[in-house]
DNA sequence: GAGACTATATTTAGCAG
DNA sequence: TCTGCTAAATATAGTCT
């Protein structure tokens, strides 16, 4: 009795060349895959070698994804540390005063891999589009102090100013990173039983 | 007559817990090892999706290299465009003017790829880190400005200046390639022998 | 249109020079 | 330290559900 040779059920991965994926389709699959693939590596790294690392990604549409990294407890406690009274002279900053919740859900949204937490919210989402929007808005006008300068610069003060972006960006996803933490209280991923999911999650507490 | 049944000659690659590793120097290594894969995955990432990508790794010793991707084109217009002459009301920060050239050796330093360049001057490098520190100290009285506010920001401010300072930093890091890429009339990195350097570089113009 | 799956493509841990 | 090698560990392209 013949069996039908049925055809291998796939051919595997297959090479391919590092240019841009012209079907649309393709190339959203694509990101997604190795967006939770390239922040996983970042995860790895900060753990494995306690080095700091940040990343972020727009996909096409727009949208942010970042990774915050290690030293949570230590810029958290830079920046929220003893000297939490200290010499801030805010006069042009509006006040967008807002409870923890929303925040939450925002961090989420952004970030990449807390998607098992994310998946049991997904009806939010659009909730928290909404509200990114209205808050870009409702800071175009001020935010020009930050940019409107950065094509003044030498190069001398490019870099600095670059390193110095590093080092803020540093300090406010990681105090972000504390609070979704806190807000959740997670400590370590939720267990998974997808083999993707696995990996050690991007939320850690270690080193420094 | 009996083969010596010599050993394999390497036991391949071993499975290993995503933990800090405590040998100092192995830990150097595996630093070395993915922060190369790491980047290179940024810039897979990057032209695969035509995403923007931006990530910055403090090594432990605390070096920073950074990658910087995609849009540079669009962000380049973006940021020294047309409108040069804009409205920034510059009245706090020192202006440090400098020329070109040094511009390019602290970039290559901080830039992590592109070691092939940098392994033709290694030997500025200490000039270079003693530049840093000079610029650092000069900017640590002004450079309040951006992080002293951060430990008051609400939740809302909190994510919305995360925002801002992702998009900003991607301005920045866009110029710094772009000026970077003119500095040493650089295409695409420079052809390499080592296999390790293959993989495409990290400096492309592509899309958007 | 997000996951599951399978077969390959890539990455990289442990060594050796 | 840095480079190269080898083989096992992972990441993922293409498909199907």
């Amino acid at each position: 009795m013949v069996v039908p040779a049925r055809r291998r059920p796939s051919l595997g991965r297959q090479k391919i060349e590092i240019r841009r994926i012209e079907s649309e389709e393709a190339r959203q699959v694509c990101f997604s895959k190795r967006r939770a693939g390239f922040f996983k590596k970042a995860s790895e790294l900060s753990i494995l070698c306690s080095a700091d690392v940040v990343a972020v990604v727009f996909s096409p549409a727009g949208k942010a994804y970042s990774f915050g990294h290690p030293s949570v407890d230590y810029l958290l406690e830079r920046f929220m540390g003893p000297n939490t009274g200290n010499n801030n002279n805010d006069t042009s900053r509006p006040g967008v005063q807002v409870r923890r919740g929303r925040m939450v859900d925002k961090l989420n949204r952004q970030y990449g891999e807390v998607r098992a937490v994310v998946e049991a919210q997904r009806a939010r989402q659009e909730t928290l589009d909404e509200l990114m929007d209205r808050e870009r808005a409702a800071r175009s006008r001020p935010a020009a102090w930050i940019d409107a300068d950065v094509a003044h610069m030498s190069a001398e003060e490019l870099v600095a100013f670059g390193a110095r972006l590093m080092a803020v960006q540093d300090g406010v996803v990681a105090r972000a990173d504390q609070m979704l933490r806190d807000a959740l209280l997670i400590g370590r991923p939720p267990t998974n039983t997808n083999s993707r999911a696995r990996g050690g999650g991007f939320f850690h507490l270690h080193h420094f």
